[in-house]
DNA sequence: TGTAATGTTTACCAACCGGTCAAATTATCA
DNA sequence: TGATAATTTGACCGGTTGGTAAACATTACA
């Protein structure tokens, strides 16, 4: 009998958990440098070095890679958000989340870039997720830093547009960073941007947020 | 005979300035909206009203499209950034850069978009202009902030790092539109975000540079 | 060990895609 | 007006792409 899908979801074989983590490595190392539309099955294939059929064994189709891929990825990509603390020294929390975001850009630029690519072309595949989910997240955490503002503990300031700011200037060393490193030049070769990015932007939003007498 | 596109470089008719014209429109609306690799001739074509042969007739390959378009875009891109001027008051010219983007992100979001999806796949069309024009702007401008900063009028800080924290905070509101949406809610419907971002940016850098005691 | 389920591969298909060609149509201008 | 050049189109081509069918190989397990 060939029931391998069906079979899937009840119990999982060693050899598919590791298939299909390869194959979804794969899968990420291609959907975050091309896109969705610009990725094609084979290149995934060759990544993962397996062959073209043998990846539609575990994933149908390549849409339901992309969809498994965006589900695994999206938790670990809010979690520096998620750690955002009620509780603790505002200046302070600000602070480490930008530098936890700067330090994903660094270290998981391919998860950055996946999302990215998918919201620029109108997150045909993820608008429930930023509708529901993200939105919701955004929303509490929206309401921590507006209690802060209204305790005169940082300056009155937009919320929304807060976490955007420190969204779009982190991932922007991930998202654009050829173009960081053409407008640095070759004397920037190693890590170094993201240190001098982390002291400006830890400063900007500190200076930036401090409240005005 | 049939010279086509020999002839074109000598004058242009009435006729290829209205076409280029309609079809360079297209390649912008579907090249921005899919990238490079995930847009389609059929699709230009179809949005431009003209058949796909008759797109080629002015345009050898896809390439030549897109090309042409970047060349056409990237000036006026880069416009704002120009006018940054080294004899005004710096707060209030980094105030109105700021205002000019975010001005430009809601006019132009689909030029944004088309540099964006460029980058983001690694600058495969354009690293030329990144490393020439762009890089030898930013270079004279940051020298500007410098000057400023020796000078005590702004804060000191890395001036790169500067001009990349306001590309992102502003082309945010252009390439992640639909996570903006997303997040803001329907409330937020119609161009207010835009007026409340640049209240925010405006206020963050500008205080955020201000000199310290 | 045998056998049924799981995993892999080869060969293939239909749709799509970038691009060509030659014929047909339209504009230009002497 | 007529001839010539410029423009437009339909038919087509070879290569690619997402996906399938079925034969073959391997694993798990009674």
């Amino acid at each position: 009998m060939v029931l391998p899908r069906a079979a899937k979801t009840q119990r999982r074989t060693r050899i598919q958990e590791e298939k299909e983590e390869r194959i979804l490595e794969a899968a990420l190392e291609v959907f975050s440098a091309s896109g969705f539309r610009g990725s094609t099955i084979d290149q995934i294939a060759e990544v993962a070095g397996m062959s073209k059929p043998n990846l539609l064994y575990y994933f149908r189709t390549k849409e339901a890679m992309h969809r498994a891929l965006i589900d695994r990825v999206l938790d670990t990509w809010l979690d520096p958000l998620r750690e955002f603390n009620a509780e603790g020294n505002p200046v302070a929390e600000i602070r480490s989340y930008i530098r936890r975001k700067l330090e994903m850009a660094r270290d998981f630029p391919r998860e950055s870039r996946l999302f990215a690519n998918e919201v620029l072309q109108g997150a045909p595949h993820i608008e429930d997720e930023l509708k529901g989910p993200l939105k919701q997240l955004v929303d509490e955490k929206a309401e921590v830093i507006r209690a802060w503002a209204k305790a005169g503990k940082i300056a009155n300031c937009d919320p929304y547009h807060l976490i955007f700011a420190i969204w779009s200037t982190t991932q922007h060393y991930a998202d654009f960073d050829v173009q960081v490193r053409a407008v640095l030049g070759q004397e920037h070769a190693g890590d170094g941007r993201f240190e001098d990015a982390a002291r400006f932007l830890e400063r900007l939003f500190v200076d930036g947020l401090q409240v005005r007498e």
